[in-house]
DNA sequence: CCCGTGATTGCACGTGATGTAATCACTGTA
DNA sequence: TACAGTGATTACATCACGTGCAATCACGGG
């Protein structure tokens, strides 16, 4: 299965997603185009699978983990800053490669658009075993989930070395600027 | 192509997405499955383009009209409650059934995630038009996004019948609460 | 009556994806 | 050594999605 995840970033980066075959994955990793399909629902999951299991995991048990006395939203991002600095800090390159191959392709997109909402889910679960109410569970995994999406683009995206985490809390800090002042807040009040 | 659309939601809502194919649409269209694909890119096309194109120009434009003196963020829920207005609110029983077949699918909720990171870019780019700064702009913008998901989703699950523009307000100030609380900060002063 | 334009169609083709059954590789056991 | 069992791999057949291309149709204006 590592072999095939390997002929596929290889193949996907040398010629981008669409203009590859799952007959050509196989044939570099040595095996028949069934067997892709018995270990990978689609063509695109062969990009997905193992990260988003490893991910879900981390960051389950990091808001399991996490003293209760946190607010569900910074149990969040301890969840959240464990897998940064468990899956993601050391493959900052590998992870700048995989997300262009991944943003090259809409349908790749959308399929990351589906794992994010995932790890939303699984999120929102992992609150609500800590005693959250169902909907305010999922509006927290919610906004977990922005300010990981944002920090996540801006690590990939910037040129100096920072860890990952920080980039976790200066999002949080973007985000509580932007919501919080109320400058105008007309629409807010009317009804 | 309104024909198309309206065999199509009938065969999904009957026996479901997958199980209902192109030529079975075409077919009680009146049409061919070649036309089908001259018309949508996708089979689940059928289902997002005419309304994600309309919510795209209602969007932009309430955005683009409303007083500069409006924050940015107040910018996008105006624009997002025009859309309410002008396009859901009357029509709450089709997009309930809408829903439902779009949550019944994998696939179909993938390409609605996408077309909601679309919306999302171009809420960023008439918020750029108003001249805010680059990422500021696509911040604000995936939380108004964040603030229109989970109104529509109260609005939908709901069974009293406030209107959808009161649900993007509460779902504001239920985001502002969670965001602007600072129970025990720990993790958003720590570096 | 003809012409131009756009929508519709027919056909051929490659690819993705699935069900089923056969085969292989490997492990423990007598 | 032989054998049985288990899980992975394979071969084969099949279907639906989606595309490129050329032909045809509908139709309103000159």
């Amino acid at each position: 299965m590592g072999r095939l995840q390997a002929a596929a970033l290889e193949l996907f980066a040398e010629q981008g997603f669409e203009r590859t075959t799952v007959a050509e994955i196989t044939q570099r990793a040595g095996l028949t185009t069934r067997t892709f399909f018995n270990h990978f629902t689609d063509k695109r999951e062969v990009l997905f699978k193992p990260l988003s299991g490893m991910q879900k995991e981390v960051v389950t048990r990091g808001i399991a983990d996490c003293s209760t006395a946190l607010s569900p939203l910074d149990a969040v991002l301890t969840g959240l800053q464990a897998a940064a600095d468990e899956l993601f800090e050391e493959r900052r390159a590998a992870v700048r490669r995989r997300q262009g191959i991944i943003e090259a392709n809409p349908e790749l997109l959308e399929r990351e658009l589906g794992k994010r909402a995932a790890l939303t889910d699984t999120m929102a679960a992992a609150l609500r075993a800590r005693g959250l109410d169902h909907d305010d569970a999922l509006l927290i995994a919610r906004v977990g989930a922005l300010v990981h999406q944002t920090a996540m683009q801006r690590w990939t995206e910037s040129t100096d070395e920072r860890p990952l985490r920080e980039f976790l809390t200066d999002a949080m800090c973007s985000l509580r600027a932007v919501v919080s002042r109320d400058e105008s807040g007309v629409s807010t009040r009317q009804h």
